[in-house]
DNA sequence: CAGTGAGCGAGCTTCCGCTTGACTT
């Protein structure tokens, strides 16, 4: 029996931690919080202080009593979750669930899990501190309370099923203003010079210190330079460095990965997730960028050993953010001496990623030297301006680069692109080789990145780094934004070439606005906004949180009484909540786009039950005619004449083997429907303007490329296939795909096993896409009498579950 | 990948933060 039991958070750290105290010590982990409000409405007694009704959630119940058992054991009972709001209150939540006494209970902290800290907080024991504790029921009560009282307001008024939340809404109004900002946008176009001097090696770029709005104006410029003096005005010539970053937090690190890797944040974390727990980093949720010493020490040795003492230089790093409670070190590798093991390709590359930066962040910085030439016209008052960069000592370089986001790449003049310039002199006759004016549009402010999104909350102060991946996964959940790639617009564009002493004028065409995995609002997304900015503007207001930060501050220095502070939100929250729900209007985003021109009927566009639509008519009007928006296209934006097209679909375009061929538009984009099959049309093809034989064309190909993957048919029963797809090897069979598995070959396969194979995967439960399972397991007899009650309401919403099932028979 | 778009009502949904696992498209 063990003298000690010592309690961090984290399971990972838990061994490491075991490893460093010897015998005498057994160290678990609480796997985060053991308590929660109950879900029920009665959580939070308003009238008697807010006072919390807490349970310990059915997934935690064994954590809790194994630590109610070694603890009872146990002469000493060490507290050691982290040092922040929530680890306070973990550590208190422990102290009262397991039932500890003060007299055996010493609450510890640290920031970094290395033995000498260790060590020394446990030297240094204290009392779990209540100040801290009610910061924290403040933060957990007031979430409760917005988010249970404002999402039942949003399912009597826009939709069942919405949410609202101190953090989600924020989240969500942030897309919704930025795409709304980007519409409003007026691009403005100008004439951007450039010049090429001099030939070969020595040729270099150097740009007009102004642009021109007209094009006339541009030209008169390039006409005035045929024939004119180019000389070196003006050199100057300065020395300029350049500092590494400071180490990883979460959301730095996230937005690396997203855009050097192309990683998700969600997929970011759990790679992060699995280097940590194989011991590789240190750990991967934090806002800290503090290096322990030990981790100072190692990579000093590392880079002096690698580089040399040159490259080395230590720096300490300050959070930038306001609400960081750095409980933890920055994200490092654990050992900076290793630079590789086996593991899959993700993780190796974000282990680069996290030792680079790392020790990037320790080296010295990096040195160059800086030219700036202006070139005088003769002709003109304008000048010309060449930037030169040579790099005289490389430092963090050597290893590693941050990169920037596209909207913060700005086209300055002073600080454009920076090449090599060959020797100059002022005074200099220059020759040139080639003038450009090219037309160039101002770019509208760019969409969200799940990443970039991370960096703006965190900035606002809002969400912790546990939340950002959950967060952007829950607003998409619910259908406010989603991830997309969009097609853009060709624009065109005038390009002005001075080359011999003549202009040439051309047209050229660019691609505006298309984006890849960008965040954009959906049409309930702005309408679910725009109700709340309209009811409860304080609580989406960008420094709502930033607000009651402070004032949770104020209740963990002991300063205010956390009851006072929530009972002065809620009252007048809760009235708010009252009277919206009895006076505000349902919200369905409804705008009138005009009147139909056939009919003269009015022409409207609102959220119906089955998404977003058009309406011809008035609501009592018998006739009237509905069409659903299409991918893309927004109650906010989409014009008359987009609205009209919706109802040119479907639209009947001929016969083939005596059945019709219909054109549609569906979720994947235009379709031809055919004896109940469908055939998505060809890129490029206008599915208003599908003539009959080219629709039979298409039908045809298809049918030729289905053939193609046929690996074989049974006698048992014709419509069973197994096919080549794009994952290998399938079975196909009425809606249901069975996926052949590696082990065995599809050519030989006989009915029987392949009907045990769909067969095995009708039977199993199908994982939704946010892991609820849909068709639950039949549920194994045995199970505790107090947890039926939540069986049977698990499985009642699984009402889809029997229709998949009936794929073995017909 | 269709078309659907009324209303009633029972019973459901929902927050943020701290952890890991158990699943696949």
């Amino acid at each position: 029996m063990a003298k000690n039991l010592l309690i961090v958070e984290s399971p990972a750290k838990a061994k490491t931690i075991e490893g460093y105290l010897g015998k005498d010590f057994v160290v678990k982990s609480s796997y985060g919080h053991i308590r929660d409000l109950v879900k029920s409405e009665d959580a939070i007694d308003i009238a008697h202080d807010f006072q919390q009704k807490y349970e310990v959630p059915a997934d935690k119940k064994q954590v809790v009593s194994e630590l109610k058992k070694l603890a009872k054991e146990a002469e000493v009972i060490w507290l050691a979750s982290d040092e922040d709001r929530e680890g306070e209150a973990i550590s208190w939540h422990l102290f009262e669930t397991l039932g500890l006494k003060e007299a055996n209970t010493r609450r510890i902290v640290f920031h970094e899990i290395t033995k000498p800290a260790i060590i020394r907080a446990i030297e240094n024991p204290r009392t779990i501190n209540y100040h801290l504790v009610n910061a924290q029921q403040a933060r957990r009560v007031l979430d409760r309370l917005v988010g249970f009282e404002l999402s039942p307001v949003l399912w009597k008024k826009v939709k069942p099923s919405l949410s609202a939340g101190r953090v989600q809404s924020v989240a969500v109004r942030l897309i919704v203003d930025r795409e709304r900002e980007i519409n409003k946008f007026q691009s403005e176009a100008a004439f951007r010079v450039t010049a090429i001097f001099g030939k070969g090696r020595e040729a270099f770029k150097a740009e007009l210190n102004e642009r021109f709005a007209k094009q006339e104006d541009a030209e008169k410029f390039l006409n005035d330079c045929i024939g004119a003096d180019f000389n070196v005005k003006s050199l100057d010539t300065r020395p300029a460095k350049r500092s590494p970053a400071a180490p990883f937090t979460t959301s730095t690190l996230q937005q690396e990965a997203s855009r050097k890797l192309g990683f998700s944040v969600s997929r970011t974390m759990s790679v992060a997730q699995k280097l940590y727990e194989s011991g590789r980093i240190t750990y991967m949720r934090t806002d800290s960028v503090n290096l322990s010493d030990t981790a100072l020490n190692a990579a000093a040795s590392e880079i002096v050993s690698a580089y040399g003492q040159q490259y080395h230089q230590q720096r300490q790093y300050k959070t930038k953010s306001a609400s960081a409670q750095e409980a933890h070190e920055a994200i490092r590798p654990t050992y900076f001496n290793v630079h590789s093991f086996e593991g899959d390709n993700a993780e190796k590359r974000l282990y680069e990623l996290i030792w680079k930066r790392a020790i990037a962040s320790q080296m010295s910085e990096a040195q160059f030297e800086r030219t700036v030439a202006r070139i005088s016209v003769s002709t003109r008052p304008e000048e010309l301006v060449a930037n030169g960069e040579v790099m005289k000592f490389d430092g963090f370089l050597k290893v590693y680069l941050e990169s920037t986001d596209e909207d913060e790449k700005e086209d300055n003049i002073e600080e454009g692109d920076s090449a090599i310039l060959p020797p100059l002199t002022k005074g200099q006759l220059l020759s040139l080789t080639e003038m450009t004016a090219v037309e160039r549009y101002s770019r509208p402010p760019a969409r969200y990145t799940e990443a970039s999104l991370v960096k703006k909350l965190e900035e606002l102060g809002i969400g912790r780094p546990s939340t950002y991946a959950p967060t952007i996964s829950t607003i998409q959940n619910r259908g406010y934004v989603v991830k997309e790639e969009r097609e853009g617009k060709t624009r065109a564009y005038r390009v002005l070439t001075l080359k011999n002493s003549s202009i040439a004028k051309e047209e050229k065409t660019e691609i505006t606005g298309a984006d890849k995995n960008k965040m954009f609002p959906t049409d309930i997304g702005a309408v679910v906004n725009d109700f709340l900015v309209q009811h409860f503007n304080g609580i989406v207001d960008y420094h709502f949180t930033a607000g009651v930060e402070k004032q949770f501050d104020e209740i963990a220095q002991g300063l205010q009484e956390w009851t006072v502070m929530i009972r002065k939100f809620y009252d007048p929250f809760h009235q708010e909540v009252e009277t919206t729900k009895a006076t505000a209007d349902r919200a369905s985003g409804e705008r009138e786009l005009g009147v139909h021109p056939e009919s003269g009927k009015k022409l409207s566009v609102r959220i119906g039950r089955y998404g977003p639509f058009v309406q011809i008519g008035e609501a009592d009007d018998e006739q009237k005619q509905y069409a659903s928006l299409r991918a893309g296209q927004m109650i906010e934006t989409i014009s008359l004449e987009e609205a009209l097209e919706l109802f040119k679909l479907p639209k009947k375009v001929g016969l083939f083997e005596e059945k019709e061929m219909t054109v549609a538009i569906g979720k994947f984009g235009p379709y031809i429907r055919h004896n109940s099959a469908f055939y998505s049309l060809p890129k490029g093809i206008d599915p208003l303007d599908v003539a009959e034989d080219q629709a039979i064309e298409i039908i045809l190909d298809k049918r030729k490329r289905d053939a193609e993957r046929l690996i074989k048919t049974f006698d048992e029963n014709p419509e069973v296939k197994i096919l080549n797809g794009r994952w290998g090897p399938y079975i196909e069979f009425e809606k249901l795909n069975v996926k052949i598995p590696k082990d065995k070959d599809p050519h030989t396969l006989t009915f029987d096993e392949v009907k045990a194979l769909a067969d095995a995967t009708a039977a199993e439960p199908k994982k939704g896409r946010f892991g609820k399972v849909i068709a639950a397991k039949a549920a194994p007899a045995a199970k505790k009498a107090t947890t039926a009650k939540k069986q049977a309401a698990k499985k009642s919403p699984a009402k889809n579950a029997p229709a998949k099932k009936s794929t073995g028979k017909k």
